[in-house]
DNA sequence: TGTTATATATGATGATGATCATCTAATATG
DNA sequence: CATATTAGATGATCATCATCATATATAACA
């Protein structure tokens, strides 16, 4: 059937971005083709009409799920100086309902492994979206060289990823609870900042 | 055939070594239990002679992996100062070794995040050793209550595995070195420590 | 030495996987 | 209004999966 003029297109980004949280929820490898595609409340058949691959597609939807998470982190700190924007961005990292909502939050935690053992293509749309992850925080770090901003910018971001993955896994609820705690202190240690309050979300 | 007397067990505990690798390498869900067996040179058919389930043997592979892990930081920290061994531990977990050998690192930044989409089994077992490698973190960081070294603690691992989870998944080998440098800086940052140099390995 | 117990192999089953070829229906364009 | 075009559906293919039933070979034991 012809249907209307970018139909096709707004298609493919309601497979995307289903995918991007379905992915994130179960794993890089945890949805067929068909599950991908009842996301998008399609049936299996025109997926190759869309993506050349199963590959391609978490390509995407792992593009689409970095890029959203920077744009969350933006719209947290905006209008605050660096310092409560650093705070807020990582009070609404290491709260429980990021932890407890994988699907929406950030990719690092729940699809890193997995890209670990992707193919070069999405390890390189992962990094340069890390790298860019990296940037924004970095400029959140007073005081110190650019170079050095970054990696303080590097080690918070690889701590407050640890610490959801942990706090993911962990069964025990106390425990769980215990890493987010130290989670949001280790990034205070390392960045010599004050104690803040924040809002929910990744 | 009757084998000899405990032909069995020395089989058994083969299989779950080399599924312990293995899984660490691809992934909780990474191996069929062909290729699982296909490790200890075994064909699949006598897989359910040994374990009840896929499932359980993954829960068993990651108790070893986990054991194992314990085993060589106590190890790594034999005869020395609270705080060189504890410089020790991070150096060689923090390595370029330990990033480019999953199979035979540590099995939180390799398994963890499967870990927190599995059964309630296998999160608990995970939770009872992760608390385990917590005390031992705990009892090289110097000048605090028991409590807050617990949480220092499992700040540091927290990096640790963040770091390692990052680096690997980062297909720029600079960026992936830098993650390693950061973590490291992170964690000395955390603790208050001075720098150091140590072993090689997870 | 013959019998039995059992460690591992062979093979089957039914589900589910990714990918591809083909069909159909509806709309945009003439 | 007619027709070409195409979004999406149906269905098939062949591979692989976890699990289970059964066979075999051999060492222990009587």
């Amino acid at each position: 059937m012809r249907y209307p003029k970018d139909h096709g297109r707004q298609t493919r980004r309601r497979i995307v971005e289903n995918a991007s949280y379905g992915l994130r929820q179960n794993g890089a490898d945890g949805l067929s083709v068909v599950d991908l595609m009842k996301l998008a409340d399609l049936t299996h058949g025109s997926f190759y009409a869309y993506f050349k691959s199963r590959d391609a597609l978490v390509v995407e939807a792992l593009a689409l799920a970095m890029d959203r998470t920077v744009a969350h982190w933006l719209d947290l700190m905006q209008g605050l100086p660096a310092e409560k924007g650093f705070d807020a961005v990582v009070e609404a990292y290491l709260s429980p309902r990021h932890r407890n909502n994988p699907a929406r939050g950030c990719a690092l935690p729940a699809l890193a492994a997995d890209i670990g053992r992707s193919g070069p293509e999405a390890r390189r749309t992962f990094a340069g979206r890390l790298e860019k992850m990296i940037d924004i925080i970095a400029g959140l770090i007073p005081k110190r060289s650019p170079s050095d901003a970054r990696h303080a910018a590097a080690g918070a971001i690889a701590t407050m990823v640890g610490s959801i993955v942990l706090a993911r896994a962990a069964g025990d609820k106390r425990l769980s609870d215990a890493l987010l705690e130290a989670g949001r202190q280790a990034v205070r240690d390392q960045t010599g900042s004050a104690t803040a309050e924040a809002s929910p979300a990744d």
